[in-house]
DNA sequence: CTATTTGCAAAGTATTTGCACTCAA
DNA sequence: TTGAGTGCAAATACTTTGCAAATAG
């Protein structure tokens, strides 16, 4: 996935719009499940062949988590989470994760190209529910 | 895994004195390597289910990757991380993670209770040789 | 033409789990 | 004595990959 130049595929185009349009955070599996609308035979494999290369164009995130899975995110700028241990539900957080980035680069010298910022607890819906 | 009196057993605290006693954040493998020093026929079973203990009890914290193996931490106060492109270290950062916490709490109503904030790129190490 | 993309199914990887036995309290 | 801890092996869950056919440029 390192020196291939990419050609226009329409089911890639399609996961990235659906991708642009979701504020759910989908997972793989759900992005298939939105693609099939249009593609009906459109696997698997392909989807996740297709997301790993958005993420490689910088077009898409992915949210990594090893207990549950992966999600995608394709909204800019890109931004913290919040996921409630309850509903299970994605936040976004406006946290400026730029600025946070720059000061890191200059206390430690390194080259922050990426970063994941993620929290969790009990949302303030659910918190009111109890 | 929740209504469970957990006992004494010398195999999970061989692996919290490792965890401790580590800088490396060590995968459950490397604990299973670091604990056959002392228990040579303990399986990779049994440290998976401690691990997972120590961090139900709070006294480790899981790096979750969903690309690679999870890794374990020990050491307080929890703080961030920056992984390597280059060379697959993983620093310890010195970022105020509680402040950014109670701040976010205070904005957004929700009740944090864990977070997790990584970083990646090229270390200061690995940049300096190129 | 030629390299990328695809569907399908099989393989891969890290982690979890069922079971029978052992051990801590 | 009772239920947590253990070794072993099989199972699970998500993601990747090999292959032959289809397609973009």
């Amino acid at each position: 996935m390192k020196s291939v130049r990419y050609r226009r595929s329409h089911i890639r185009a399609s996961i990235l719009d659906y991708l642009r349009r979701a504020t759910s955070h989908p997972s793989a599996e759900e992005v298939h499940e939105a693609v099939k609308r249009t593609h009906p035979k459109v696997s698997f494999g392909t989807v996740y062949r297709n997301l790993n290369i958005l993420v490689d164009q910088g077009e898409a995130k992915r949210l990594e988590s090893s207990r549950e899975r992966d999600r995608f995110d394709a909204r800019r700028p890109f931004h913290a989470h919040f996921r409630c241990d309850s509903c299970g539900r994605l936040y976004d957080l406006p946290l400026d994760t730029e600025k946070i980035v720059d000061e890191l680069a200059g206390m430690t010298g390194h080259k922050v190209s990426d970063h994941q910022i993620d929290f969790s607890g009990i949302c303030s819906s659910c918190a009111g529910e109890g």
